[in-house]
DNA sequence: TCCATTCATTCTCTTTTACGGAACGGTATT
DNA sequence: AATACCGTTCCGTAAAAGAGAATGAATGGA
């Protein structure tokens, strides 16, 4: 069975107006005409989408079906013409890329900062949850994803999650504390602010605490690397941290390195979708090796 | 400008395959109509859709920006004919309602229960985040939500927020404790579960707190009513709940009610979005006056 | 109750649009 | 250089969407 689009629309107006006369004004066409197409897309569908009772028309539980589905359509169809309708030029090769909100800013701008040099290229950024991105990204309104986390991929949705960087997390805190134990055991008792559950650096931090058995004084547990960086700065506590979130304080002396979890990484992942037609850019980042995508953010982060 | 959606299908199925042959051939159709069909959409765009290298076909940015809002509508259609064109009668009215999934299982029955009855009636049940339900709701794939919270409505989403239940919350706890003190000293110092801050409830318990300067330990925060029911009858804590939540419990005395908080309610809303054609049940429902749903609710709450 | 009005449907005829086939023109392949 | 491949253009034809008039049913006044 195939969908008459155009019978489709009809009816969609039909049904918001609730008068087919008044639709058929608002369409420039006549009553008759609109009352023939909308018949033959219930005939298609097998199913009346009106029930005519004397002279007016009220809508079928089939038609409240196809109504939902109606406006999905002819929003989506709205947003298209008016995206591509508003006469702007639309030369330049464009690159949608989601960040989950909850990455470091400093990497961010890292990845894009290579990108942003190119005249022949516009950037679009997108933060949001995971969740919301990959619906994006489903929906083809993304090209790529930058998060935390790996996403497998499925029969329904072909993601592709590659790793493109890696790096040390330290104890962050203020300077000019004497160190008089190593990392880890400097851990135990120690005020700390960490990661929340999602981000994959606290379950190999737990590990680490479980393994030594040092029991650390959690204050605080902040999925946002940006607000990680505002408390480590603004309090007195330690804060397990990737360095590169805190370049800048630790540049000027405001916050301290005591030093990197062993075997604690944060690891960031690009997450395409594959498709008969990349962005030839996104082609080219993608199917580079990953050591050199590495070495280019090491380039970078630091 | 006016989409013709027979060209966007046209030129979706040749970018998703990415040649004109191939897709023609699956179109059943010849080539050059599909040529030109597609010629005809650029021209109404505005913009070229794919750039033409030789003999084969890329993809340009506006190309691309359609090709995301094709997938959408495409979808959506082919969801609507899998629907419709399954060959199932759909003739009896269908009633769509979504709860915020947090919500007491008790208090959803009891909604329910008397649309449950009528012979002429189909329920389709949902639940999830109120985000989630909202965008269901305005894509018309819902027709009603119940949360514990009201939403304002805007220009662009006409919801109407409607207060359907109010009912007192208790302190809920093991049963037998001697009541040497009233509420609200009673809680000072004492082990709670309490509801998560998205919750109402909880607004209204932390200010009767500070007001009374009492000071509870608070040993958990769940969003989730089902889930407070278990905690609270599964550990020895006490804690904040409507009681209808564990009204079995409550009959057969594994729990014990210790009194209502004062001026602390649990509020109910029925969330619904106004349009044309509102299925008759829905309009009933929301005409009658507060007091007979509230009267009606306190028939089957308890 | 009757008549005018409103509104949707059905019929026929016209106009518009989509379609297929053939010819054309580039582009990889060998 | 020959050939197969693939997309575009042109033109006559087939299918569809459209307008207009006639029909009929329900509503709303007088």
């Amino acid at each position: 069975m195939k969908l008459n689009y155009h019978h489709l629309y009809y009816f969609w107006t039909v049904a918001r107006t609730g008068h087919l006369t008044r639709a058929a004004e608002s369409l420039h066409v006549s009553q008759s005409a609109l009352s023939g197409q909308i018949r033959k897309l219930e005939d298609a569908l097998g199913h009346d989408l009106f029930i005519r009772e004397g002279r007016r028309l009220k809508l079928s539980e089939a038609g409240r079906i196809a109504f939902g589905y109606a406006e999905e359509i002819f929003k989506q169809g709205e947003k298209l013409t008016a995206v591509l309708g508003s006469g702007t030029e639309i030369n330049r090769e464009t690159l949608k890329i989601g960040a989950v909100a909850t990455l470091s800013r400093n990497f961010q701008e890292g990845f894009l900062r290579p990108l942003l040099g190119r005249e022949d290229l516009e950037l679009k950024l997108v933060s949001g949850t995971l969740e919301d991105l990959l619906r994006r990204l489903s929906a083809h309104h993304l090209d790529l994803i930058l998060s935390n986390q790996p996403i497998q991929g499925d029969e329904e949705n072909p993601w592709r999650s590659r790793r493109i960087a890696r790096q040390s997390v330290s104890i962050i805190g203020p300077p000019g504390d004497e160190q008089s134990t190593k990392i880890p055991e400097f851990l135990d008792g120690r005020s700390l602010i960490i990661p929340g559950r999602e981000n994959n650096i606290r379950h190999a931090f737990d590990q680490l605490c479980d393994y030594h058995n040092v029991r650390p004084r959690i204050v605080a547990e902040v999925d946002d690397m940006a607000m990680m960086r505002l408390l480590a700065r603004d309090t007195r506590h330690y804060a397990v941290l990737p360095p590169v979130v805190v370049r800048d304080e630790l540049e000027t002396g405001s916050l301290e390195d005591y030093g990197a979890l062993p075997g604690v990484y944060e690891e960031f992942y690009a997450i395409s979708i594959r498709r008969r037609f990349e962005p030839t850019l996104l082609t080219e980042l993608l199917s580079q090796p990953a050591e050199e995508l590495l070495t280019r953010s090491s380039n970078w982060s630091f």
